[in-house]
DNA sequence: AGATATTTGTTCTATATCGAACGTTCTATA
DNA sequence: TATAGAACGTTCGATATAGAACAAATATCT
């Protein structure tokens, strides 16, 4: 009888709960105007503005289908702007609006709260060594994807 | 400056990639029926069938709401039967049908194989230890909400 | 150069998820 | 015992997600 093995489920069930706590975290900050998913996609444009979308796609790990909704709903609340290229007019750009800005360091507070209260039960060593697990964890499932062709990546 | 956590994001897209990874598994093993959301539905009930709703929606962690709209998808696929209890007419039971037994054991052949996958690159000793993690922090989860009366718990 | 193949982002369809509003049934209270 | 309140499961509306089919643009091959 093989020990029953559960990592899936627990994953799972973390991911579901943080997102609806972060969720009304931003509710209590008053961030209503924007999602924990619509975080995700502006993230790395935070840190790096005017990027392409495979490259926005690639940091945020998400299906074009996904990124392209995610873009109109950025778009029409005005935080994001597509910019066709030159150069090759089948690609775009994202640009963050001014309106985002100011967003952007309220998120940041949020993100930092949420950040305390997921591991507020873990010393800093156990926080090093379980994202270190994560990250091992979700570069194998990549390689993995990779090797079946899956299309998100 | 404070040390970036990214504890969110990693968990996020490990969900994700399992995800697709398992559902793929599933389409190989011409598991097509069965999707694996509804298997999260079902493990509760192979474990123990004839189980109310209530103690359905504790053990697989969603919301009344969602657990509801899976049951109409089981139900009309003919793996689960509601039964209004007879006590108390708004409660009901939930069993599964004898065409479910038959998925059973495939649903956890494509388990074991997804395990597999999983943790391909961890140690006994490294799986016991993440998953500790996992569970500690599920729990610690758990409780800030119910801390913050967020409703699915 | 022209034909074919590939890449890019959008759109369509389906799934899973939640909160809020709802009607039904039970419980407690006045 | 009648009624107000609570609990239960369903339904509705919205969000996030992916795969498949698509049109436009570019790249490759002969």
């Amino acid at each position: 009888m093989e020990k029953l093995r559960e990592g899936g489920f627990l994953i799972t069930k973390i991911r579901q709960l943080s997102q609806q706590i972060f969720n009304n975290l931003l509710k209590d900050y008053n961030l209503n105007e924007i999602s924990a998913a619509q975080g995700r996609v502006m993230f790395p444009l935070w840190q790096k503005d005017n990027i392409s979308f495979q490259e926005l796609k690639r940091k945020a790990l998400l299906s074009k289908a996904t990124l392209s909704y995610m873009l109109d709903k950025l778009e029409e609340a005005g935080h994001i702007k597509r910019i066709r290229s030159e150069e090759d007019k089948r690609t775009i750009n994202i640009k963050l609006t001014k309106k985002n800005k100011v967003l952007q360091e309220k998120y940041f507070q949020v993100s930092n709260k949420m950040n305390e209260i997921f591991y507020k039960d873990f010393s800093e060593k156990e926080i090093n060594e379980f994202e270190g697990y994560l990250r091992r964890l979700l570069d194998s499932l990549i390689q993995v994807s990779k090797e079946n062709k899956l299309k998100n990546i």
